[in-house]
RNA sequence: GGGCGAUUAGCUCAGUCGGUUAGAGCGCUUCUCUGAUAAGGAAGAGGUCCCAGGUUCGAAUCCUGGAUCGCCCA
């Protein structure tokens, strides 16, 4: 046999399973990208997941698309490597670990011990990883997960240490004093980039106070949602251009918003700008501080440009220590920040009564006391949406704080000029989201007061002199100190002497880590753990390593990382290399349920990557993401959906694979023995082979631009015609083995295979390895190139499939089964459409069943014909006056038009005056039926049949439901398609005079090698009713020729 | 509050440069075909193309405003 037998229910989870092990036993990945070896470069980089916790579908999405074009490209021809990568640092561990050892705040870390809590983070963080790599591998990503590169380890820290000293020697690294968002339980602040994580923004009721601040101009009323905050108050800002008034009760609030707070009867005594109220001191709302501390403007009223009248008193209460907008008016002014919380989260001793107490739990404490001392003018809860921890979900609080930066904002051209050399899919992301992004670029809050992560490598003597180290090396030649691992805590105890002239001062490290942000974005030099530009000797093979995958071609993520890794990565590169380090990059969206909500774990609605994979296995995962919808706009996705897929596309192309089997067996042809001889090929295989080409002319289109979705419709669009079209009208000459037939079938089916590789690469590889396996994989194969097209061949057979359509459905509206031969099909049609149809009459009468193709140009017979203008072609040529026109062409004697076209002419219309010459072009022609006749039209042609049925047809199609008859016979006692049999009729005569007229095709039909009348026990056997006539039959295997 | 995107049949989705009868698949009803198929074919039911204005001879498509949903910011 030449070919493997096709399991028609075929399992495909245990078919992935086998074709998995054929690529593990023949290397094929490795081999994959050997054979590529000194073909042009295409480079993809790994977004590197932090493997703490196990993979769920959207890791299957997005690992699914960072697959099929690196596959694509390879089979191209490039030399496409692929390294994985693992996140290995950061909170999000260090979080998992603490929940583990069951520690509530920082301080239990330090005593627990930094060496041990960071050894405990990276067994977490590298437990997981197994896990990933079994999906990887099952799923069929293809990425070098036995080199992958780690975050935390030794050289890449390295790397990450060199691209902190070289931004440092160019002046944009720095410490500065910033409100940030902190989180206290974490005691760290938090990025921006964090602050981007889904679940940050929560809505939340907290209460908001109207607090009364008396002054000698009046009592200014100040509002605030952090209570919390004023005993910190150091002053009020105001607009100095907006209209403040003074009611009669001696309240100040702007204008406009007077009568919301005191009601539409408040009086008003005085009206006066802003400005008059600049420099008015006023009784703070708690003395805790002194205003002098906060210095010489402490306690009185400021102007500012951050003071709205939309809600609120319009005069605005001002913390320098824990608002942006406060902190950025107190260096205007010359306010201190004076920050009486503690890293906690709790007020420090001079707040004395509350001295311990968490700020938000005195909300309402402060609120208390300002209603008992009459401070209060009204309290309320408001809703609204405020920041919490991303992975602990404690709110926020803005809060100044020394940190480490690096001025991003100096180099936010540059990044806006990356960016422009950017392919971005979908493209709206490049000047949307992401392009707005970067314009409101602001400084990288780099430093995290934290433990497991990349430690910053910054020393620093009392002085405040500074030394960046830049690798293991220099740390040692500076301190004497030769350190393996360089991590907290080890790192924290290396110290020197600092170098300064004059210096005597003790240079020891500032204890933060970095943003794991920093850390991925650096991979594109760090995964290698090149050090670019050192040229010591210590990483010239990492820099050459570097330098011949920088930039990536492609990288793809979720559209969430527009505010994560795509901006690290975007940020590191155009820091150190003025340059982004990816050319193109695919964004994924959102994995909803079935019923569009967000699945989360907290919901239950989660779809478990295995059951998936158990159950329709990784290509029915895979074709489903690429095809169903563009992947940016998120899926809704259920395991129902997918078996869709499965039914619509996987069991249809198997099917088409199984069949071709099945013949080349029972028919033993061997490949070998094929060849696409175009004298022998029939117009249908023509078609089919130039349909392919189309074909692959879409799908490489599709690829090269990143739209996977376009080029997996199209196969799919493609495999339907294969097996609806092709397949049905062609099954006759498979049961022969024809050459021309298998030839086609073949080299389609194999060309398939590569065209699927990248999509479905374990079926694509089941059906190439049998069919053809002249190379160890599909995936070692080159990506088909399209051959020539035979457009009018498509055309033509596009028309007589609607001819085929049109005269099937009348069929159905006459009520004749289609086994039930009719004379003659009557097609009108004209010019390319008649020369089409007559082509490929043979295949339109045996799919109509009739004896004859009979065609009529003038339509009268069949019906009226009707002229209607073609707006499209005289739109843009009679513009406003189309409406005359289509009265114009209304007036036509449609006959004689359609005639005249026909032939083609043109005729005449008026418009305005002038006449106008339209053509077959501008006109459409289209027919009504007639009363009285079975047609069918659509467009200019229609088919209409002849139903009368003679003794003949009568009797033909008798003998074609006998056929039918014994082939469910043939069926029901088990036989195989090849089997030939001895057939037994008896029953009513008419049939077993049918049956006897037609006996060499029905024979022929079914295989049978004799045909016998007069069934011996026949009255036993249920009998088959034909037009309320019986038969009986019998069948039974014959010997086989010896 | 701002940015970006979406809204088309019961469900999942197409719909090109604006062209007058808006499509497919699934599901449903009826019929049919089967020498590969879990399939195929035909007919039927199913639409306020989110709403309102505007531009235009003509709008699902372009513009403005609004609604709802999602994501991202604040």
């Amino acid at each position: 046999m030449p070919h493997r037998p096709v399991d028609p229910r075929a399992s495909f989870p245990a078919l992935e399973e086998g074709v998995l092990e054929r690529w593990r036993e023949r290397d094929v990945f490795r081999e994959s990208i050997e054979r590529r070896r000194g073909g042009p470069r295409w480079g993809f980089f790994e977004g590197p997941p932090t493997a703490n916790g196990a993979p769920g579908s959207h890791h299957v999405l997005a690992r699914v698309f960072k697959d099929i074009f690196p596959r694509y490209r390879a089979m191209c021809g490039y030399h496409v490597d692929r390294k994985g990568g693992w996140d290995c640092h950061g909170l999000p561990v260090e979080l998992a670990v603490e929940k583990e050892l069951g520690m509530q705040q920082k301080a239990d870390i330090e005593r627990y011990g930094i060496a041990e809590f960071n050894a405990r983070c990276r067994e977490v963080v590298l437990s997981h990883i197994d896990d990933w790599t079994r999906l990887t591998e099952r799923i069929g990503f293809w990425v070098d997960t036995d080199d992958a590169y780690r975050t935390l380890d030794t050289t890449y820290v390295e790397s990450v240490w060199w691209a902190l000293k070289t931004i440092h020697e160019r002046g944009l690294l720095f410490e500065r004093l910033k409100v940030v968002p902190y989180c206290p339980r974490c005691g760290t602040a938090l990025s921006s980039h964090e602050l981007g994580q889904p679940g940050v923004y929560q809505d939340v009721v907290d209460p908001s106070a109207y607090v009364i601040l008396p002054s000698a101009r009046g009592k200014l009323v100040v509002w605030t949602t952090t209570p919390w905050t004023l005993v910190s108050n150091a002053a009020v800002a105001v607009d100095p251009e907006l209209v403040y008034v003074r009611t009669s009760e001696e309240y100040i609030v702007a204008e406009t918003l007077a009568q919301r707070l005191f009601g539409e009867q408040v009086e008003i005594l005085e009206r006066f700008p802003g400005a008059e109220l600049v420099g008015l001191a006023y009784e703070p709302p708690f003395d805790f501080i002194a205003g002098s501390e906060y210095g010489e403007r402490g306690h009185t009223v400021l102007a500012a440009d951050f003071v709205t009248a939309q809600d609120g008193t319009g005069l605005v209460h001002t913390a320098i220590a824990f608002g942006e907008d406060d902190f950025r008016l107190g260096e205007a002014n010359g306010l201190r920040p004076i920050n009486p919380v503690l890293p906690d989260g709790t007020y420090d001793a001079r707040i004395g009564p509350w001295a311990g107490v968490h700020v938000k739990a005195a909300d309402e404490l402060i609120i208390e006391d300002l209603r008992r001392r009459g401070r209060l003018l009204r309290a309320e809860p408001y809703e609204h949406s405020y920041p919490h921890c991303w992975r602990c979900n404690t709110a926020l609080l803005y809060y100044a704080k020394p940190s480490w930066y690096i001025a991003t904002s100096q180099i936010k051209d540059r990044l806006l000029a990356a960016n422009e050399g950017i392919s971005w899919q979908p493209p709206h992301v490049k000047h949307g989201r992401f392009g707005h992004w970067l314009e409101g670029n602001v400084d990288w809050a780099l430093s995290r007061e934290r433990y497991w992560g990349t430690p910053l490598p910054v020393w620093r003597c009392h002085a405040g002199h500074l030394h960046v180290v830049g690798s293991l090396a220099e740390l040692e030649a500076v301190s004497g100190v030769a350190l393996d691992d360089p991590h907290r805590p080890f790192v924290d105890d290396v110290t020197f002497a600092c170098r300064e002239p004059g210096c005597d001062g003790l240079m020891t490290r500032v204890p933060d880590v970095i943003d794991v942000w920093f850390d991925s974005g650096s991979m594109p030099f760090a995964s290698y753990g090149a050090r670019p530009g050192v040229t010591d000797g210590s990483a010239d093979d990492a820099n050459a390593e570097f330098a011949a995958h920088f930039p990536a071609d492609y990288i793809c993520e979720a559209l969430d990382q527009t505010r994560g890794w795509f901006y690290s990565m975007l940020a590191v590169s155009t820091l150190l290399f003025d340059q982004s380090s990816y050319r193109n990059v695919v964004c994924l969206g959102l994995i909803l349920d079935e019923t569009g909500q967000k699945m989360s774990k907290s919901k239950g609605n989660i779809v478990e990557p295995w059951d998936v994979l158990n159950t329709y296995g990784a290509d029915a995962f895979r074709w489903y993401f690429f095809t169903s919808k563009y992947p940016w706009d998120g899926y809704r996705f259920s395991l129902d959906s997918l078996g869709e897929a499965v039914r619509q596309f996987m069991l249809q192309l198997w099917n088409t694979y199984g069949f071709y089997v099945l013949y080349a067996n029972a028919g033993d042809v061997s490949p070998g023995s094929l060849s696409l001889d175009r004298a022998q090929l029939t117009e249908l295989d023509r078609w089919t082979l130039s349909r392919l080409n189309a074909t692959v002319q879409t799908v490489r289109a599709g690829l090269d631009g990143f739209d996977a979705t376009g080029a997996g419709r199209a196969i799919a669009e493609f495999v339907d015609e294969l097996s609806n079209w092709y397949v049905r009208r062609s099954r006759r000459r498979f049961w022969d083995g024809e050459p021309a037939a298998m030839a086609t079938l073949h080299h389609t089916l194999v060309t398939l295979a590569k065209l699927l590789a990248p999509f479905t690469p374990f079926i694509a590889d089941e059906i190439y390895e049998n069919l053809d396996g002249g190379e160890p994989s599909v995936h070692l194969c080159d990506f088909p190139v399209a051959g020539e097209r035979d457009s009018d061949l498509e055309r033509a057979m596009a028309v007589a499939r609607e001819t085929v359509r049109l005269g099937l459905a009348a069929r159905s509206q006459a009520k004749i089964k289609l086994r039930q031969p009719l004379h003659a099909a009557v097609v009108v049609a004209a010019g390319a459409e008649r020369e089409a149809i007559e082509r490929l009459a043979e295949t339109v009468r045996e799919e109509l069943n009739v004896r004859v193709l009979r065609f009529v140009s003038e339509a009268d017979e069949l019906g009226e014909v009707e002229v209607k203008p073609n707006y499209r072609a005289l739109g843009p040529r009679f513009g406003k006056d189309m409406p005359i026109v289509a009265a114009a062409v209304a007036g036509l004697d449609a006959a004689r038009t359609a005639a005249t076209l026909r032939d083609g002419g043109t005729v005449a219309i008026g418009v305005g005056g002038t006449e106008h010459a339209l053509s077959g072009e501008d006109l459409l022609v289209s027919m009504k039926p007639l009363e009285g006749y079975q047609v069918e039209r659509e467009g200019s042609h229609a088919v209409a049949l002849e139903l009368e049925i003679d003794d003949s047809l009568r009797v033909e199609g008798w003998a074609r439901e006998i056929v039918h008859a014994v082939q469910a016979a043939r069926r029901a006692a088990g036989l195989e398609i090849a089997d030939r049999i001895i057939l037994t009729l008896d029953g009513d005569p008419p049939l077993l005079a049918a049956a006897r007229e037609h006996e060499a095709y029905i024979a022929g039909e079914v295989l049978a090698v004799e045909v016998r009348r007069e069934l011996a026990g026949a009255a036993q056997l249920e009998p088959v009713r034909i037009d309320e006539l019986e038969l009986r039959i019998d069948v039974a295997r014959a010997q086989p020729a010896a």
